[in-house]
DNA sequence: AGCATTTCTTTGACATGTCATAGAAATCTG
DNA sequence: CAGATTTCTATGACATGTCAAAGAAATGCT
């Protein structure tokens, strides 16, 4: 027995759906404007973070969220770039360990404040900080589901 | 002047982020699982809900939201599937008119109520109706921001 | 210790999306 | 009406992601 959207289920369900491929679109084109696609974008930003910007692959790949093939992918694209650098893991050798560059944390720096302002116009700013917490709840209930 | 985000805008912005990612990729897995990509499902229930099953690739695009040249390259997959047809518009020999096919049809209708399912058990079901007419009302507003 | 199994990154083949362009047809202009 | 311009879809080259498999190294078992 299926049960369909009500009307206000099916409304709501559209507009967020808009809002799934909308946004996220948005703001990968103002990045882009800036030398970085939204992936290149949170490698970078995600090593970052770690204190001496470091970070083996398969747990990279799990704080990401992505496929190792698709890090792995990826980063041989942004070694090539110059943006990080993999050395192989002296404590395994079957491992490597990503290395942001002085190149790719220029390029990050002088990109953020860019996509900072991006998130801003595009989100952030429309919201009332009570809006925003409501929002952010909302979306972190439905993201903590089970895969 | 950068205004940097507060830490509730960032916790705010990071679940956010995480939803915007996580939901999609949940949704097209369980839609795999009954042999059609996300992409695939679009196409097909957008054509379903034109009256005579046919639309011109430019309105088409625009409706969905994509590129021109996307459309054309998934729907040349698709014809290829037979799921869907692409006919000479009488109109105007530039255009192209696509309709659904029965077997495209048939495998909407047999893919639809798991697709159903799959939006409640990984959405809809996890928010009160107060709760999912605000999402839905805060999404509308981002969405429908200038491009 | 030795052999089988598991774990790890990378790679290749392929699917899909973007951008630029080709080629045909409609439209605009004088 | 003729020629230039615009508009249209399809296509080719390329970037990016997925899935399966290869190859090397670590781990487990007896």
């Amino acid at each position: 027995m299926t049960r369909w959207l009500t009307a206000d289920e099916e409304q709501a369900w559209r507009a967020v759906r808009r809002f799934l491929t909308v946004l996220p679109s948005r703001l990968a084109r103002d990045l882009n404007q800036l030398g970085l696609s939204s992936a290149d974008y949170e490698v970078l930003s995600t090593l970052s973070e770690q204190p001496d910007h470091r970070w083996g692959l398969r747990d990279f790949a799990v704080k990401m969220q992505w496929s190792r093939s698709r890090l792995s992918h990826h980063a041989g694209r942004m070694e090539a770039r110059g943006l990080i650098t993999r050395e192989p893991d002296p404590a395994d050798a079957r491992g490597s360990i990503y290395h942001l560059t002085d190149a790719g944390l220029e390029l990050l720096r002088q990109a953020a404040p860019g996509h900072l302002d991006s998130v801003r116009e595009r989100f952030v700013d429309h919201l009332t900080p009570a809006e925003l917490a409501t929002l952010g709840r909302l979306a972190e209930r439905i993201a903590d589901l089970p895969d």
